[in-house]
DNA sequence: GAGTGGTCTAGACCACGGT
DNA sequence: CCGTGGTCTAGACCACTCC
């Protein structure tokens, strides 16, 4: 019980929280340099420095050389999404996964992904429809193109029994990504794949991935109709 | 320059990385422990450290106690979304906000909110239609509902002026909030607000929050058709 | 210029959890 | 048990940025 009162970075993150919640520091306030607090609650300036940073990380603080360290005005909190794996995520929720290739289609870039991609119209580019089922309900159409400049193993790989997404991550590594999440409605096309109706609104994420500066893929995923993301802050 | 190859924990975060990529760490490996690590590089442990657990909270890596640090099968790579603050997404892209309270209802909570919020049928709730816009493009219809045992103050505020959603973050803070993004289809009244068809696909974001185990508020926010939401990892 | 956060170090003790 | 990561310390130097 010697030491019990130590305070680890997680009290002090806790008890900092607390203070902006019950007014002690309301938003705006400049807080205390991390030296004072350090000798405030009795420990070091690392260990107050770890609270304040993960604080900062997690939205809560501004923190600037010489001008200090604020509450922000409107806590910018933000939320963190696990990237869906989908047969992870078809495995997580109990159901069996299965996969088929709709069709393969290898052709010179199209003008409107060259823009996008920046592509020449010369790249030739791997186009895939593909399918996910959970438990044979469909549960994701996939529409996939594949940069062969950037990827030029995929030209033999057949893909009927392994995803693009899954085998890219396991071939070809990447270093940025960008992933846009929208609703759209469903063509007719689509619409039967996901046995839906015609204009249903469907869930749909974009997500296009680098490996430096160089496209490699660009993929629209559209999920069957309810389906849902959700994360806890 | 003397002592310019001095590793930061970025520079160690990037050389894990690189080598990650080329396969000498395939994806499974169990890594070298800290102190070999330390030694290799030429620095501290904390340092080391401190670059594979910020790695490790990137979803690239898994460390476990006594087992180890090894590179995860499936890089989890995780989205980090800033929460939108509607008032500054608005600005932000450069639009004129405004906002337009559409009705405003106090009542004993319905029996479906009792379930999901965990209220009894004696709890007062307010229940709020708001619009937001942007240079007057219908932006966001919101559909709110404020449990008043736990916001007791709204009772007495009339949002006609001020929105919910900013009201509440600065009037009620709170500890926990969840956030589930789906799509679906516009009923007539919201598509009449959205200036938009029945039956469009909207973006939706359910929101709740939580002040210590009770629950503050839940929201359902439609978003006018073509709205998206992106993010680089 | 000077004050603040950002980072590094060398050493220490602790707690989890595989063997 | 005992090795590994998790955390803390006391002190130091650095880099940014406000004044």
């Amino acid at each position: 019980m010697s030491d019990a009162n130590r305070m680890s970075y997680q009290d002090i993150k806790v008890k900092v929280l607390q203070s902006i919640r019950d007014n002690t520091w309301p938003p705006g306030t400049i807080m205390p340099g991390e030296v004072d607090l350090a000798e405030q609650f009795g420990c070091a300036r690392a260990t107050v420095n770890r609270a304040m940073r993960e604080l900062a990380e997690e939205g809560i603080l501004d923190r600037k050389r010489k001008a200090g360290t604020r509450v922000k005005k409107s806590p910018t909190r933000q939320a963190k999404f696990v990237i869906p794996v989908i047969r992870e995520e078809v495995e997580n929720t109990g159901g069996a996964y299965r996969y088929a290739l709709v069709s393969r289609t290898q052709m010179p870039a199209p003008g409107w992904l060259c823009a996008k991609l920046q592509l020449t119209p010369e790249d030739q580019v791997l186009h895939l429809h593909c399918m996910h089922y959970s438990d044979s309900k469909p549960y994701q159409y996939e529409d996939r193109w594949i940069n062969l400049s950037a990827a030029p193993s995929a030209a033999d790989t057949d893909f009927k029994e392994i995803g693009p997404n899954e085998w890219l991550v396991r071939e070809i590594p990447f270093t940025d990504a960008e992933l846009t999440f929208s609703a759209s409605r469903a063509t007719r096309t689509v619409a039967e794949y996901l046995e839906a109706a015609e204009g249903d609104a469907l869930f749909t994420i974009e997500r296009t991935t680098w490996l430096n500066q160089q496209t490699v893929t660009f993929a629209r995923l559209h999920f069957s109709p309810g389906y849902q993301l959700t994360t806890k802050l």
